[in-house]
DNA sequence: TTGGAAAGTCAACAAGACTGACGTAAAATC
DNA sequence: GATTTTACGTCAGTCTTGTTGACTTTCCAA
């Protein structure tokens, strides 16, 4: 599938411009599955993907800032503002001013944002454990380390803060 | 990084919560990457992320009727003329009425619109390339089959029909 | 005490998705 | 031959999510 040769110790690879389409269309498709399940529930609630996007990182880290998370999405404040003002009224999120620093303001899921966060993610894990159990332990961690070595530099060390699954 | 065991001569895998989301923020992190060197050529020429990707199918598959790239594409008619429409209008893509029957427009790009297809294809297969270096041929089996099994039913058979770079 | 960072607001705008309705030409079917 | 279906295009309106720019309030820290 994959040829690979031997050069001064090192494994090269010859890699056809066609493999690579393939890979780059494999993202394509597969981000849609990706979001499939989510976006189904979202609308449901009427809500986007953007804040499905705020939901999961406030819950991966509550107590986070808005700048904080304003870099982890790669937004303006005025774009994400939107989203979480709506979070904010509709009761999912909770905004405390910081304690040390009044000017932070600390994001929480309030019990009805983290029951839709669950259902999110229950629909997502789902499929993501089905493709993982179809794929394989190695396949598994193939999956990431192309994926992290797809990421800039700043998207990987934001990933890497992130609470570790490895 | 991650337990397997033998159960009835299967694999099985023992996939944490942890672990899922983490596979989750790697999609959503990499495909910030995956998409951020053609946003920035598509932007000097005035287009979005859906030229593009019309652009890449209808090289991919040139010829292809305006109807299988809307399958493709998963949007409607009416979001995709807008798009297609300027690509025409700019003298990227190419119109033809079918032969046989001559409802259906086959899509070509012309010269100019495969000049702009080269510069972002070899962008995107750049950052691909470098991923599956760093990453190394089983990793990028890994990557392929957990994409793949990500993919809706649907999905998948529009992928596997696409020209295989296997 | 003053400069600058953090947070938020208002306004305007654009891309890219959507629905629904309508029209035309060509092919397929009855 | 008449009718229906398919393929395509378009007009109109809406929504989400992103953008820039300008401006205010709060408040920490030099």
């Amino acid at each position: 599938m994959v040829d690979t040769t031997a050069a001064g110790g090192e494994t090269l690879l010859f890699l056809t411009d066609e493999q690579l389409r393939k890979g780059i269309e494999a993202m394509f498709f597969a981000y849609r599955g990706f979001t499939a399940d989510p976006d189904r529930i979202l609308e449901k609630h009427g809500y986007g993907r953007a804040h499905h996007r705020a939901i999961h990182f406030i819950n991966r880290q509550p107590g986070l800032t808005v700048t904080t998370l304003l870099d982890v999405l790669g937004v303006t404040k005025q774009s994400l503002n939107r989203v979480l003002r709506t979070l904010i009224e509709d009761g999912l999120v909770e905004s405390r001013i910081g304690q040390k620093d009044k000017r932070e303001r600390r994001l929480h899921l309030t019990e009805v944002g983290a029951t839709l966060e669950r259902e999110l993610s229950e629909a997502q894990r789902g499929r993501m454990r089905a493709a993982y159990r179809a794929a394989g332990p190695q396949a598994v961690a193939g999956f990431r380390q192309v994926l992290e070595a797809m990421m800039d530099r700043e998207q990987l060390r934001l990933y890497q803060n992130m609470k570790d699954g490895a």
